[in-house]
DNA sequence: GACCAGGCACATC
DNA sequence: GATGTGCATGGT
């Protein structure tokens, strides 16, 4: 029986505190890192956008003026270069054509509609979607990654056959549509994810430990 | 020197 | 429809 997510929050919340998320200055800011964190640690993503600041090109109509090959040196310390490069474009050709390369206009789009259309962006998958539509946009949606998988499996909250979208629509079914505390959430897996539910589980001084099933934790990581 | 990191598209069966 | 693989840098 799995808890009351609202009680895992709280708790969570009351042992760590507020995350601060998205650490990113402006909404396309935020944009840009979600498209270069897919599986990428961030410290490696600051250094692609630092990059980007220093040269003065982190707004839409310069990213997209720029050729490949010079995008792709740029966003070299981000790993996957040339795919993020490609993924970027592609955002940035959608984002030109249909909103003239706002994003205020975008975000102006309701949530369904417009999460449909990122989701046929080449390179943006769901979570890419979501972080965009939470961080950027401030739409209540709940963000699903890899650690908040690893999480919920491992204390058995859900079975190996949920995939994004059943976790998603279990959260959402038990969480009040607060983007606010979707906001939090996510950063809080994400801070437990690297913290203590690591590969090698650090179960003693998790703050989830109090969360954990009889017999400890669940599944074959 | 492995292992890991805030995914995604595409090939293959 | 499920499963496997390529993409790549930088920290631990």
């Amino acid at each position: 029986m799995p808890p009351s997510l609202q009680k895992v929050y709280h708790h969570l919340y009351k042992s760590m505190g507020s995350q601060h998320w998205w650490p990113g200055e402006t909404p396309f800011e935020v944009c840009v890192g979600a498209i270069l964190t897919q599986n990428t640690n961030w410290t490696n993503v600051e250094k692609a956008i630092s990059n980007l600041k220093k040269a003065h090109l982190l707004t839409p109509q310069r990213l997209h003026q720029l050729d490949h090959q010079r995008l792709a040196q740029l966003i070299r310390p981000a790993g996957y270069f040339n795919i993020k490069a490609k993924r970027l474009a592609a955002f940035l050709d959608y984002l030109m054509e249909a909103y003239e390369g706002d994003l205020g206009l975008m975000f102006q789009k309701s949530l369904t509609g417009l999460r449909e259309e990122l989701l046929a962006v080449k390179g943006i998958g769901p979570e890419t979607a979501d972080s965009i539509l939470l961080y950027a946009g401030n739409k209540s949606v709940f963000v699903v990654d890899a650690y908040t998988r690893r999480i919920f499996l491992r204390h058995g909250w859900i079975g190996e056959d949920f995939d994004y979208a059943a976790i998603q629509e279990y959260c959402m079914g038990a969480l009040p549509a607060d983007r606010a505390l979707f906001n939090e959430f996510h950063a809080l897996m994400v801070r437990v994810g690297k913290d203590y539910c690591r590969p090698r589980p650090r179960c003693e001084t998790c703050p989830l430990k109090s969360f954990l099933p009889e017999g400890g934790i669940q599944g074959g990581f």
